[in-house]
DNA sequence: CAACCTCATTCATAGCATTGAATATTATTT
DNA sequence: AAATAATATTCAATGCTATGAATGAGGTTG
């Protein structure tokens, strides 16, 4: 039989099953503004770390995000901005806005949210 | 434990869910330049129809698309044009372009590919 | 109304994604 | 080098998605 070769959508398509996850989008709203930790991720979602590291291994793994180690901590940051074009043509369409939780919801204590503190 | 809330991504992740499938895709460039008939998709495509058929399906009850009966043929159209800009963004990103074959790969008697006919 | 189109739906199976729990790794500090 | 802190990985259970096969439903034509 002979069919059509959709392989080629294949690239696409990876990427928005990477997009197909709240905790990425929000992961992904979160770096926006650059590089962040994964402790401060922690902290500002209030979620375990384990399953921050999970989510945050398929956005490496895609290509979107990259890490640098500074001491204990590690930071990740998006490394195809593109991809926030793509987030805000959704956006438009759906008419909503990302909701991240304007002060974090767990102490921490790397460089990030020690400035958030002092500031409060 | 304080955690974040995520229930509002789940919209924007609906519309990724549905662009994550090539065949889904393929039928949205289809269906750019206006309405066609399952028919028709069945022709360009080469695949059998119920595949088609279910593929609509998720494309419809996601609300990207309708449906208009014209005797035997259903034509299915694109009612949320503000998909392309997502799909657009993402091709540009990944540096890809939408692969349609020429034409249909199988003959069709449908209005639309009678016409392609006439024209060869 | 019976045969025939075109299209939709249901069902079953296999594969992949999600997510919690436990544990490993890497770097730092003492 | 042992303890600790930050992050990554593995494993297992569960659920969701994909897809082929079979069948159903609506219109149409003779």
């Amino acid at each position: 039989m002979n069919e059509v070769d959709l392989y080629p959508y294949q690239k696409e398509v990876r990427f928005y099953k990477v997009l197909m996850h709240p905790l990425r989008l929000a992961i992904l709203d979160l770096l926006r503004d650059g590089e962040q930790c994964v402790c401060h991720m922690e902290a500002v979602f209030g979620l375990r770390q384990a399953y921050i590291s999970q989510q945050l291994m398929v956005l490496r793994s895609a290509g979107l995000v990259e890490v640098r180690r500074e001491g204990l901590n590690i930071y990740y940051r998006v490394i195809q901005p593109e991809i926030y074009t793509v987030i805000d043509a959704m956006r438009r369409m759906t008419q909503t806005e990302p909701v991240l939780p304007a002060k974090p919801l767990l102490p921490c204590h790397c460089p990030t949210c020690e400035v958030t503190q002092v500031q409060l």
